[in-house]
DNA sequence: TCCTTATTAATGGTCTGACATTATAATAGG
DNA sequence: CCTATTATAATGTCAGACCATTAATAAGGA
């Protein structure tokens, strides 16, 4: 008797979906270019019209398409974004029920290679947008606006690794500073004390970027990250760590 | 005249499919569960089996479900694995055209923190698997099977980022590790003195994860990928250095 | 002519119903 | 009790119709 392995058999959906996104990745259908419609993807496909929707969801959860409703519209090539791993990353944080404590681990890994990186590759204009995040962290501060304060403070960490022209690290660091934000305990930042800390911590960190200096840039954030997270250590002690669920 | 603002319009199946996933991910309908079948979803929801379809597959390219054929089969609730990480970043890198440096830069942002999470967190057990992907490496060194020698080092990495017990680290490391592979000149480890040298790299990292010495152990890792990325840069002096699109 | 408004057409979104395919459960036979 | 067959329950796929949305186009008036 012959012997034949079993044999996995594919979807009609999939294997479209595969065909069409080789051909984006593989930069024969550049950003921008529009697909032809529902209807005649079936045609030549040879599949229904309901498979050929389906390979067009795929793309679209990829970020790969975009589908617009309406006359002229249809789905269109697009780039995929760093939002497509934010999305990701977040949804894996929650489901895996990740501690809060891995998520600021992550940050304390990646922010200080990052700020060396910023301050070997910045240009002036990254410099201004890092000043200018820091200039509304100061407003919020002095306004007592705690969430402002929060949000700016994340921002700010935000466009130092933007500094760095790093497209990988800025995506990861924007996945997981949307969760940490969602899990900041806004009441640690209701010391004056506290964030007058933060905003000298912050200044020596830009100074040392602007003046390219990596080994200092990368010395003083990996200092700033580690007292941030023993402070919220402190702050958080009694509760469970994990993370919450509103994300 | 009353102003009203543009309202936007949600699909039924993306209602669905955030209706499901945030019962999901509170951890209402946990690991394992089987959803209803999609006649079933169709009736209780008012919605078409196609739109619950739809929905079905966006949860499903969550990670958040996995639908079986058959009788017996239909949607279970499945936990978000670091395989959605890995392909989204899989498709960034690709559809970004991530210049191979910078996937090389995260790679040595990463890991020299993670050796030390790795030191200072480690089982006995992680340490054991440590120990036999180098074995491995070293195995495939002496036979001069160099693509099994470049998965082996690969896979070595990665065990010592799984010893950190750090989830994001590990995803995050595992989905920059399958493109670095796959973008690695296997000429670079032609040569037995490139390889000897990181095997005893290696061996002092392992030593320092052993001894539970974090701060050596993030030192010994820092400067061995740093020596890997400037033998990359040599060897591939005159490319264009964006990733291929074999991935 | 030019701007505004109504009409029309193209396209994705949704629904219904049917049949095909697959994997398991139930059953019958030894 | 075990094996082979049959029935069944689920997803996969298809076909066709109609709805909803949007932009191109035509019509109409200043």
């Amino acid at each position: 008797m012959i012997d034949i392995t079993p044999v996995h058999v594919p979807k009609a959906a999939d294997v479209l979906a595969n065909i069409l996104r080789e051909r984006i990745l593989d930069g024969e259908l550049s950003e921008g270019v529009d697909l032809p419609n529902e209807r005649d993807l079936g045609i030549q496909s040879g599949l229904s019209r309901a498979s050929v929707r389906e390979a067009l969801r795929i793309l679209e959860g990829e970020g790969l398409i975009a589908t617009r409703l309406g006359r002229n519209g249809g789905s269109a090539v697009a780039r995929p974004s760093g939002a497509t791993i934010e999305r990701s990353v977040g949804i894996f944080i929650r489901g895996q029920r990740i501690r809060f404590e891995a998520v600021l681990e992550t940050r304390a890994a990646i922010e200080p290679p990052s700020a060396r990186f910023a301050a070997l590759h910045r240009t002036d204009a990254d410099m201004d947008e890092i000043q200018k995040s820091h200039v509304r962290l100061e407003q919020a501060s002095a306004a007592g606006d705690v969430p402002a304060y929060v949000r700016a403070n994340l921002d700010w960490h935000v466009q130092v690794v933007r500094a760095s022209h790093n497209e990988l690290l800025i995506a990861f660091i924007s996945a997981v500073s949307q969760s940490v934000y969602l899990a900041t305990d806004l009441e640690g930042f209701n010391s004056v004390t506290v964030r007058n800390a933060v905003i000298r911590a912050h200044r020596r960190v830009m100074d040392a970027i602007e003046a390219r200096d990596g080994d200092a840039a990368e010395r003083r954030m990996g200092r700033h990250v580690a007292a941030y997270i023993s402070d919220v250590r402190r702050t958080q002690q009694g509760t469970d760590g994990v993370m919450p669920k509103e994300i």
